[in-house]
RNA sequence: GGGGGCGUAGCUCAGCUUGGUUAGAGCACUGGACUGUCACUCCAGAGGUCGCGGGUUCGAGACCCGUCGCUCCCUCCA
């Protein structure tokens, strides 16, 4: 129901259809023309921007002064006819262009200072600091781009909801305050007034409410879950943010990853965009040799090419320490690359080294020679024997660990540099099978690369009784373009198992483990089915469908990276009392 | 915790390299003119703690030190 006691509808939405209704308009001016005897509003709402002329035909002098005098952003209501503009007065940019409204009445509901950034912006001209963006929020969201984003966020959110419900996924909430955890992000913690030096925290993910409906038997669950992680921000990563959060029993990992590409695929549809019905599938060592990541952006190729066995007989000092000490010379060939300058070539390795790369070999083919530091070894070699005129080859040496993050540095660069990204690409990829655990190089110990309710392979544990850092996990991520989109696993239903995985991890002591994961090992032991589930990063799908630059521009009220909102201004002090009442005392008065 | 960038009129910026008269421009704003504009046009006007504090200097928007805010990145984000 657009339209109201106090409107006949919205203004934007007015078009060729509509000449010869009379119409009662609610809106913001957007800008204004006072040509002397006419005056023209541009009158804007949600639907966009219509044109209200105020002329001596058909208005009072009275309501003509009125329109003259009204100030920008100042909300008013009108009246008047929907009129066909004439062949010469069409604005074809505007929707609305083909119509004006003759006003023959105007009452100013809402007059509005001059507004401190502007909302209405000429051509080319830049918006306002963001700073000053976010302080004055309630001005930067009346933009039509602004508003665009959030529409979009709206139909995301409904298509997700039917998406899931249709399929007998029942939407189910959980609890804002909850249980500190230990592992993971940093929590928000909120104090108890209740019980002195006990304190909540606010969920960084609803991971254990929504294993524990499954063992209550709601075998299908979603949530559109505000999540929160007290940690550094960036332009892709808020405090608080929201996840579809999905769950169900009796599944295997191919059930959840058939659901979650129908998922992204009807969202993307929502958003006007056809993408395939499924998603190619790598497993993470694959991503991992092949791209040195396991988030590959395969809208390039660049592949990593293992160069060890070409090496092995070589006497090049560095390669041969290398892999004398187990470590491989892996690398990439970079297409039309000899052309580039030294300088150019130094950038690059900068940015392996920056990596924690030694450094970056090179060897290039020009006219018909191998050329670099390395050539007079390698001349002959059948590994380069296809290396083409004018290619450049990078090198990193050294243990995997290493080589990996730098070539995945060097491969995205150099993608970069040549420009092999076409605008409007997407490739989706499944990545599977991560590694169940990852050992830390300085402490020794184990840490779960998901999180430690994540199933392992039960033959990996059958095969590697003790050797858990060869296990594979039941976890999978959902990439697109380089970008986490998501990621879940299937989780340990038996209490035993699970029991196993807290001792790996370090919590192998019983009491400990009751009192950090009581309540999930002693629902497990009430009978649990296989269960898994997966979820998504809302605000940066709506970001990349949007086309947004930062989760800013996606989020009605967000934080800056200093986790301040700008325009509530929070956090703030509070009164003495009030933190006497939490029984807690602060280091320095503010 | 660390590194880079930015901070000058309500907004966007120039001025800083090489210190020197009264700190400029566009937009917005105010007043005036104008009956078909749509970034209306034209005339006139007002508007400044150069983020803040300290230092160097005869003299600082500019140079130095510190500090605050915003932003991007690293650390971090099971």
């Amino acid at each position: 129901m657009l339209s109201t006691s106090l409107r006949t509808g919205r203004a934007g939405a007015l078009r060729a259809s509509n000449a010869g209704e009379h119409v009662t308009l609610g809106g913001w001016v957007h800008r204004s023309r006072n040509l002397g005897g006419i005056v023209f509003l541009d009158l804007r709402d949600l639907d966009g921007i219509v044109q209200v002329s105020f002329g001596t035909d058909w208005a009072s002098a009275e309501c003509i002064a009125a329109a003259a005098a009204v100030g920008v952003e100042s909300v008013v209501v009108i009246t008047g006819a929907v009129v066909p503009r004439s062949e010469n007065t069409r604005n074809a940019e505007m929707g609305t262009g083909d119509v004006e409204v003759q006003g023959v009445s105007l009452t100013v509901v809402g007059p509005a200072v001059t507004p401190v950034i502007p909302v209405a912006r000429g051509r080319g001209e830049k918006l306002a600091a963001e700073e000053l963006r976010l302080r004055h929020r309630y001005l930067d969201l009346r933009r039509a781009d602004l508003q665009a984003n959030l529409v979009l966020r709206h139909k995301l959110l409904q298509e997700s909801r039917r998406y899931l419900s249709e399929r007998g996924f029942l939407e189910l909430e959980t609890p804002i305050l909850t249980k500190p955890t230990p592992e993971g992000a940093r929590d928000y913690l909120v104090p108890s007034r209740v019980h002195p030096g006990e304190f909540y925290a606010l969920p960084q993910s609803p991971q254990i409410y929504k294993q524990l409906f499954m063992i209550c038997g709601f075998d299908r669950y979603f949530q559109i879950a505000r999540c929160f992680r007290d940690e550094d921000l960036r332009a892709d990563r808020q405090p608080e943010f929201t996840q579809i959060d999905i769950e169900g029993s009796f599944v295997t990992q191919d059930d959840i990853l058939a659901l979650a590409e129908g998922l992204i695929s009807s969202i993307w549809r929502v958003a006007g965009v056809e993408i395939p019905a499924s998603f190619p599938r790598m497993t993470y060592a694959d991503a991992m040799e092949r791209f040195g990541c396991d988030r590959p952006d395969l809208r390039y190729g660049l592949e990593i090419v293992d160069y060890t066995p070409a090496f092995r007989d070589v006497a090049f000092n560095i390669t041969t320490s290398v892999i004398e000490s187990g470590g491989r010379v892996r690398g990439i060939i970079v297409p039309g690359g000899a052309a580039w300058s030294r300088k150019q070539v130094d950038e690059v390795e900068s940015l392996a080294k920056a990596a924690g790369a030694g450094g970056l070999m090179r060897l290039r083919r020009l006219d018909g020679k191998l050329d670099g530091p390395m050539a007079k070894f390698l001349e002959g070699n059948p590994a380069f024997a296809d290396l083409v005129e004018g290619s450049l080859m990078l090198f990193v040496a050294g243990a995997d660990r290493i080589s990996h993050p730098a070539l995945d540095r060097v491969r995205q660069e150099c993608a970069k540099r040549l420009e092999l990204v076409r605008d409007g690409d997407r490739q989706f990829v499944i990545v599977t099978d991560f590694p169940m655990f990852d050992r830390d190089p300085s402490t020794g110990t184990l840490a779960a690369v998901h999180h430690p309710f994540t199933a392992p392979h039960a033959a990996d544990v059958a095969a590697f009784p003790d050797k858990p850092e060869a296990w594979r996990a039941l976890a999978y991520d959902v990439v697109l373009n380089g970008t986490e989109l998501g990621g879940g696993s299937i989780r340990t239903s038996d209490p035993a198992l699970q029991s196993r995985m807290f001792e790996l991890l370090g919590i192998g002591d019983q009491e400990e483990q009751e009192r950090r994961f009581g309540f999930l090992l002693e629902a497990l032991r009430a009978g649990a089915p296989p269960h898994g589930g997966i979820a998504f990063g809302f605000d940066r799908i709506v970001m990349l469908l949007a086309g947004a630059p930062s989760l800013r521009d996606v989020i009605a009220f967000p934080k800056t990276t200093a986790a301040r909102a700008m325009f509530e201004n929070a956090p703030t002090h509070v009164p003495a009392a009030d933190i006497a009442d939490l029984h807690i005392r602060l280091k320095e008065q503010p």
